[in-house]
DNA sequence: TAAGATTGTGGGTAGCTGTGGGTAACTTCC
DNA sequence: GGAAGTTACCCACAGCTACCCACAATCTTA
């Protein structure tokens, strides 16, 4: 099957092991463009879970960092914010990528986690939290929200 | 007859095998242009059935998708509702895609279901539920049937 | 009407995928 | 410099998926 590179969708439930690796699921690995060699970004989301960039969209995101001033203080914290968390990790034989146990406490992670495609990223939860957060987000403004569908979705 | 490519009109009555697999209609997949590479992207309806999308009309989706920035929450909010049950599947030799147990289970679906064709995708339902959803959508207020007659001539 | 082609459904199997664990090389800290 | 802990790489194996073939029912065509 082919599919559109460094494109990810669907959920898929996954569990990390005791030595902190996580799984990338196959359909997303058949997805990756060459040119990533077998590299991913792990960093904070904003949200309470684990980013995992393919390592050119990466690339364009520090490009982007990099245009951004430090004369705001938005910019410097927003820049901070990002890069810090942020660190390469290659998967091995068996297709997994290894967590910091920064990231493993921050988004809370424990045996069993969820992987969910985000069309350019990855993320990884838990699943308790990711509920929790669901339900959280019902109260998101119903209009804006319907104005985004009704623009997407067909 | 050959219709307008990436069309899907009629009713058809296919069953679902314990391996999660269900026919696409042979006039459906005549119906499809080459670039979709015989391939479909499943995912949740809006009713309680399977959406099924040509690949080609979901990378429409999916390149609106990518244009959101993840710094705003509710877009955030919105990619991962769409994109985390969606997943690719290419039909086999038979014509048959595979569908997700999470699909399976959201739409109710057992051994016989109901493909039917909604011009632009394909829906996927329980007949019982279709049926259930049919009586409840008589007692829609004839005034948002005069409203949507402002948008579409029949 | 008869022969052939197409369509829908069922099932077998090789190879891939996800998971656990072992070991050698490397790093860190006293 | 050496012990302890950590990391990167390797192998093993059970379960599952993608692909293949078979066959009956239906449709097409001459």
């Amino acid at each position: 099957m082919t599919l559109t590179n460094n494109t990810f969708t669907g959920e898929y439930a996954y569990s990390l092991d005791s030595k902190g690796r996580v799984n990338i699921p196959a359909k997303f690995r058949q997805s990756l463009s060459d040119n990533n060699e077998g590299t991913f970004v792990i960093t904070r989301g904003m949200d309470s879970c684990v980013w995992v960039y393919p390592l050119i969209q990466w690339k364009d995101i520090e490009s982007n960092l990099r245009n951004l001033s430090s004369l705001s203080k938005i910019n410097r914290t927003f820049v901070r914010n990002t890069a810090r968390y942020a660190s390469p990790s290659t998967y091995d034989k068996q297709g997994r990528i290894t967590l910091t146990p920064y990231l493993i406490d921050y988004a809370g992670l424990d045996k069993d986690v969820l992987i969910v495609g985000m069309v350019n990223k990855i993320e990884i939860w838990n699943p308790t939290r990711l509920d929790e957060t669901d339900k959280q987000n019902l109260e998101i403004d119903p209009a804006a929200y319907d104005e985004l569908a009704k623009n997407i979705i067909i």
